[in-house]
DNA sequence: TAGAAGTATCGAAACGTTTCTATTTTCCAG
DNA sequence: CTGGAAAATAGAAACGTTTCGATACTTCTA
């Protein structure tokens, strides 16, 4: 493996001198700094990250801990994040599970942006005491070495709920995602409000856990006990929509027909299901973008604005 | 930022003897250990990955570099790695774009996993010089110091084609992804093989990118030139598929009555079209628990099995 | 033409670990 | 007790950079 030093010896020059000349430090003549860096090209040099991550105290990196890479919401906010990440000529390296951990304590990045319920609170206010900026987006921690940024659930939920209501729908039931996490939270928030200003009371409440499979034993839960069912289930995401869709439909049941069922998130397929599943839209690229943008301006300690993402809410045939 | 020296310090003791305490060295008598490892915990101390990369000349990392966070086949591909190489002991990190070259240029894992056709035969090459082990999974790099794993595509496919060929289609066309690439160039000869073994000629190539788009745009031009069409679309991968589908059912074509298609990969979205695609399924996870085993062996130079990912054909409502 | 004022270059310290080698302490057999 | 082995601890070098401060060489300026 090249170093520097064999640059140097290559070069008949110090060691400082490679370093200043392919930094592009102005106190090296142009000519100089060409012939370094051709000598460098040749015989295949390339700066050590661990070296130049100790001296210098920084990676130019950007962490992203995310649960898992099956996600449908990740992909755009991943892409997101890494487009105006690289815009600023940092890195970004994504991990999952309990890689995240250590990446975070062994300090692989100059940032973190979390995105994983699997990390506990605590975990990561320990890891904030020797790590900044941490950007937290699936809940919220109110600890002044966290920064929070959240989607906007709450009113983006009220307005599904109410284009509900205004459809006639009265005996509306709410299906919970994992209930403490701080998107069911909201969102649910956002479903009881309009529920309330419309003078209307919940007709049962389901709780699952985000996840398809979820979905699917609410449905079979209902079925196999004969419970009376809502005439709309108004979900806190897709993916249990379309896991009490799927088991329903399979049961006979046609929608919206016999009842009707919303989502949040819009992920893909929701738009490719029969019926097609009316959900709220997040711009996920551009809230990517946005969170690239806060941890950024936090690195530099820039002042910044408080960001939120609005979603949009997207009637289609479900209901 | 507490450092090794805090830590000695406050236990009153060397550096060294710190260090072996932390990484569990028989040297340190038991109780030692246990009391430095509390002061070290007190004080909130976490070895720097920088300054350990930089001494053990290693990482305990892998990095898989991947095309983009969109594609519906990475997921499983990375879970499976990065269950395997959790149980090793090792870290998974992901990355795109120039993020990878960056990544890959500095060192900043031990070894890597390339699923990405952005990263050239030769940048791969060159980076091989300084880093290895590299294991290319979307092509074949013919390239002592580079270790190539791919899915079985030839097999599966001619057995696919052989299916469709058996259900009576004759006016068969191959729809091509990006040309060139290891995995059209596989899939299309064993689909090939298929057609020749049958004594079938082909009734007509298209070529798209592997994108969905790039199905819409070829279904387009056989509608808008009113050209012929074949009875039975053989696609390079769902997607493309599911382009090809979406378009012509939109023009009142219905599915298989009036052609049949099939696809490759067998993404999830597939199950659910109507009617559902037939396609190839791989096992991603176990595929991918294969290539960071074979990683693992590398890095240990141990002797190891060529592994190749086998494919099952997936005959559903399309044809 | 002496000195000042730049340029170009270099030497060495430092970043925070690991680990080789050396030193001190403990313990036990004789 | 004492000598010496074993156990515990410490010192210092090294990993490959960056960067501060110093030195040598030019080129002006008066």
């Amino acid at each position: 493996m090249a170093t520097i030093k064999d640059v140097a010896k290559a070069a008949l020059c110090s060691i400082s001198t490679v370093s200043y000349a392919l930094n592009n430090d102005k106190r090296i003549p142009d000519v100089t700094a060409k012939r370094i860096k051709a000598i460098a090209a040749d015989i295949g040099y390339f700066p050590s990250g661990a070296a130049r991550n100790l001296k210098k105290r920084s990676t130019n990196r950007i962490l992203v801990a995310i649960s898992d890479f099956g996600g449908p919401v990740y992909h755009e906010l991943l892409d997101g994040i890494h487009y105006q990440l690289m815009k600023n000529g940092y890195t970004m390296i994504v991990s999952t599970g309990s890689s995240s951990d250590t990446l975070l304590k062994e300090r692989s990045a100059d940032g973190a942006v979390i995105a994983d319920i699997h990390i506990s609170d605590e975990t990561l206010v320990q890891i904030a005491k020797n790590f900044r900026p941490i950007i937290v987006l699936d809940r919220r921690i109110e600890d002044g070495s966290i920064y929070n940024m959240t989607i906007e659930n709450h009113d983006a939920m009220y307005e599904m709920t109410k284009e509900i209501i205004a459809r006639g729908y009265q005996k509306i039931a709410f299906v919970h995602g994992v209930k403490d996490v701080y998107d069911n939270l909201t969102r649910y928030s956002g479903f009881l409000k309009a529920m309330e200003d419309s003078g209307l009371s919940v007709f049962h409440e389901y709780v699952g856990n985000f996840t398809k499979q979820s979905g699917i034993e609410i449905a079979k839960h209902i079925l196999n006990n004969h419970l009376e069912m809502p005439k709309m289930f108004v979900c806190a995401n897709d993916e249990m929509a379309i896991g009490i869709m799927e088991t329903m439909q399979k049961n006979g049941f046609v929608i919206p027909q016999d009842f009707g069922i919303s989502g949040f998130d819009d992920i893909e397929l929701s738009g490719y299901l029969n019926p097609r599943l009316s959900s709220v839209k997040v711009n996920h690229f551009e809230w990517g973008k946005s969170i690239a943008k806060t941890t950024l301006k936090l690195l530099n300690l820039e002042k910044f604005d408080i960001q939120k993402q609005k979603g949009e809410v997207m009637v289609r045939d479900s209901f």
